[in-house]
DNA sequence: CCATGCAGTTAACAACTGTTCTCTGGAATT
DNA sequence: AATTCCAGAGAACAGTTGTTAACTGCATGG
């Protein structure tokens, strides 16, 4: 089944992961619509006009970069918040792992929050498509607990609108504090917990 | 007391007015990191050398664009929090403000939600601190309400936090369909709603 | 009324940009 | 073994950029 391709785009995906690669690391410091093509392939150390051979633009590369960021994040996301103990256990260990993802892909989640009002319209629509998938697997996560019971499908995606913003917001707070001293981060930890835990409270007392 | 300054600072004043203006126009399709010095004096119709009479660099110019967005707009904030009607009336007529701030001024609402995780540090921080001053406006006005009663000093401001964020992205949403169809700004507005009722719910059943 | 200050102009600079066309070497196909 | 294909190189293009220097004309303060 799984045809192991031939030497020959096997080089070609290595050389675009390297553009991906490069473009992500220029765009920790300026935003997309800034982004230079050929100082993209001048970081990887190949012809400027090797880059037509992958992307038709620098906003066709960023496209690509969402896809990276965003496309991989769709299981994570369902079983976080489908872990089933209701206790606060389950904020405090959705706020731990949203603090983990940032850690591990810094450059992703600044990506993600710069562009998503950023100047390149393909993709603050891409971000938005993701984001509303987003919105609607949390949606059907919700929609299986108990708890659902009563809500109307549109106070559901509401709902979970709400947690995939804030989802958001903590990952960028996480971000802004990563090399702050630890207890910077652990007072975002604290905020972030306390304001999910509020909207779960509002969540608990929403049929009243 | 006011001095009618001379006609020379006048003129002064102006063509740094038209830069702004320009540059707000110009920032509407993209971002201050990717904005010209030249893009924004030929929009303007004047020498490039002129902008330095005014700005050190485009970076400076937008940490005066985030000035003039957000200076103004700290009376309108506190009035708003602090209507003192605590039906829900007082959500609908904050979401109702929100969506009326943005069809006056969309540009600026547009600069803002874009250069708050921009790629340009110094506008960035000027954002984040005139954030940081709404929510600590917001927190004073929570704190004379007496449903604040017995709320620490930290869980009224990570409130006013949240409530401050979900302002903006309220905003974001009312930019985004600003060209669409009545319908569809109907729906913006009873989901912002419906989520600013939901964190109130919250925040009626915290101390339990 | 005259001298100073200063907003805006003009000209020139080296450096950079995206895009085109032509070419090349080696993998892939037959 | 001969042929096709194609990722990447190379060179050249017209335009653009930020920044410098020396200037001009006019409102301002003495």
């Amino acid at each position: 089944m799984s045809h192991t391709l031939g030497v020959r785009q096997a080089q070609k995906q290595k050389t675009r992961q390297a553009l991906l690669d490069a473009a992500l690391r220029l765009l920790e410091e300026q935003s997309l619509s800034s982004l230079g093509l050929r100082e993209v392939t001048r970081a990887v150390g190949v012809a400027p006009t090797a880059f037509y051979r992958h992307f038709r633009s620098t906003a066709d590369l960023g496209v690509a970069l969402v896809e990276e960021a965003l496309g991989s994040l769709h299981p994570m996301i369902r079983t976080t918040v489908s872990t089933a103990d209701d206790s606060g256990e389950r904020i405090v260990r959705a706020v731990e792992l949203i603090a983990r993802h940032v850690e591990a892909y810094p450059a992703h989640v600044r990506f993600i929050a710069r562009e998503r009002h950023g100047g390149v319209q393909p993709v603050r629509e891409a971000i938005r498509e993701q984001l509303v998938r987003f919105a609607r697997e949390v949606k059907d996560e919700l929609a299986k607990d108990p708890q659902a019971q009563g809500w109307s499908d549109d106070d559901l995606l509401m709902l979970a609108h709400l947690y995939v913003d804030q989802m958001l917001i903590t990952a960028s707070l996480f971000l802004e504090a990563l090399d702050a001293p630890r207890e910077e981060r652990e007072r975002v930890t604290q905020v972030a917990t306390r304001q999910l835990r509020l909207i779960s409270v509002g969540r608990r007392h929403w049929l009243d």
